[in-house]
DNA sequence: CAATCACAGTTAAGCGATTAACTATTGGTT
DNA sequence: AACCAATAGTTAATCGCTTAACTGTGATTG
């Protein structure tokens, strides 16, 4: 495999000169650019990158965190897209992507994770950060690694979706068409901040609305199983109910299989809606009344943000706006 | 950040023998190791993976080669539970994941991905390669990468599904219940090996069966929406029709969304299977038959075998078994 | 008892780029 | 004509680690 060196001598200059010309740092004439860059077509000249890594810093490698700490990061579509946003602009602007998945063992990130920051591997980092005891965002400020938070974790370079703003919309949206009776199948709030914020958006709906109700809350973790079980659970306990919010799809789409199995029609005998608006939301039967966090643009502008940041600039933080989507899982209530 | 030197002077020892009790290379004292392992913890070192890249070519990075040929990448729950089984044992074994998302220009990689191959960066890599005319393995060989194909591409270090016998085993199962008028979803063939090889079991079985019906296939594009209009031409062009097999889940499950609504009831008036086993599969309703590929031992037995050859062995290739699970969206046929 | 060997550790030469500091040439100003 | 700035290119140090080649012990052995 060519190296720089072989590049200088089949075109007759320094190799400093050939870094030069490569990098576009001034002072050079054409007729050397010429015979450089002929000298590397000619051998098929690569840079090698651990080699630049480690002479100067630059890697051209950011790291996504995905935090292993509930089964979400493989099961989840909304990950993946988010993902896609990340992949679009980091490959255009010529950024590899290198996964990180760390464990957490005793609050504290794995072993693996805290060399992979300290590797030299590392130019930027991007992570979901959304449990309250730890910012992964924040290990890697520490180790010296430009990093964004993605999430609700406070930091100094963040991206998040309005998750207030978005149980505020659902909830709206919910009493709007009449409903009173209204179950939520929720997860820990402990376990993560954006559930938290979303369900204070739609708490602060109701405190606001003087409902002379209830609403059952039921705690459960994410899955579509997860969704079936609260789901039955919630409509067996409260029959009244006339409408399930799940704060995720996926547990929608397990509320609506549960209240199949109980023979309860949606919409027609009981409403259903979610959040997250992931692909399979348009396909269920009946079609998903949800939120769409825009998780493409989250990407996009978390991974803007930080080559920003590497770039020397000083880019302020940014909030997507979710946006409701109406479908036909939700009818008005008469 | 402290360096080898560092601890070198700390230990009072040389550099080389520093790196040798972490490398645990023979010939130093029980005193030394704990001298050395002293001074690294007091000083909290890390290796500086780039620099033991450049001297030694072991990166402890290896590529997931996931092509950007069709959708697929980021809307496929399928890719994704493959990634977790990489994931799984590359985590296991200390290896990070660098994510490369390639696109073809001219049936060739694009120049990021060629890049990446020379870069230094990587050890070894997997590639997704179920279409005819490339082979990102083959191009990472070509390059001294250790690669291993996943999928149907000829390579001399393979994992794959036995797709054929998947497809047996659905038309199998459907010709079983009684089924003979039967419509298929497919995809264009040159689009993908592993489709081919699914498409070449059924056709075997129906090959055998001396059926004396013409089965219907259209092709479509892998995603729901594609589902919902190729079921809806085939069940308005084929009303004879008593089930539609589509040769993924996604498309499945737009062929029940497409039956919903053309009010023909799920599997009372059509059956519809699908291929995957998706986790939406378990939840859609009805429940969908469908092949279970087992994606995270693909995964699984992908980086196993690539970290094998790492080590100098000479693993042979391996294949998996797909599985028939079998829930509701299939009744008999009387 | 001399030769050999296993062990413990050191020295120093890379790996392939980047880049600060330097030299040499040219052209424009006053 | 003298000086300076801009341009073009080179030299060599450096990043942090690995590893081949080497030195110096003491124990083993024929």
């Amino acid at each position: 495999m060519p190296t720089l060196q072989d590049v200088a001598k089949r075109a007759g200059v320094s190799t400093a000169t050939v870094s030069k010309v490569l990098s576009n740092t001034p002072y050079f004439s054409d007729a050397t650019r010429h015979k450089v860059m002929d000298a590397v077509r000619e051998l098929g000249y690569r840079p090698n990158l651990a080699a630049r890594a480690l002479s100067s810093g630059k890697t051209n490698i950011i790291a996504v965190v995905f935090p292993f700490i509930y089964d979400a990061i493989f099961k989840d579509p909304f990950v993946m897209r988010v993902l896609e946003g990340i992949e679009a602009v980091c490959t255009e602007q010529g950024y590899n992507i290198l996964l990180s998945t760390p464990r957490l063992h005793d609050n504290e990130p794995d072993d693996h994770y805290m060399r992979l920051l300290q590797s030299g591997y590392i130019e930027g980092l991007i992570a979901i950060d959304n449990v309250e005891s730890v910012s992964f965002a924040q290990y890697g400020e520490e180790m010296d690694v430009p990093s964004v938070t993605l999430g609700h974790h406070k930091g100094a370079y963040r991206v998040w979706s309005d998750n207030f703003k978005g149980g505020k919309l659902l909830m709206e949206h919910v009493l709007s068409q009449g409903h009173r009776h209204i179950g939520i199948i929720s997860v820990k709030p402990e376990m993560n901040l954006a559930i938290q914020e979303r369900m204070r958006g739609m708490q602060y709906v109701i405190d606001h609305a003087s409902l002379d109700y209830d609403l059952p809350i039921i705690e459960s973790d994410f899955s579509s199983e997860g969704g079936i079980k609260s789901a039955s659970t919630l409509l067996r306990e409260h029959p009244e109910l006339s409408v399930i919010i799940a704060v995720n799809d996926r547990m929608a789409i397990g509320a609506l299989s549960a209240a199949h199995a109980m023979d309860l029609r949606v919409p027609d005998d009981i409403s259903v809606v979610g959040y997250d608006d992931i692909p399979m939301a348009a396909t269920t039967q009946p079609k998903l009344t949800t939120i769409n966090q825009k998780p493409v643009e989250l990407g996009k502008a978390s991974a803007e943000l930080l080559l920003k940041r590497l770039n020397g600039e000083k880019p302020s933080n940014v909030v997507i706006e979710p946006e409701l989507v109406v479908r036909q899982s939700l009818l008005p209530q008469r």
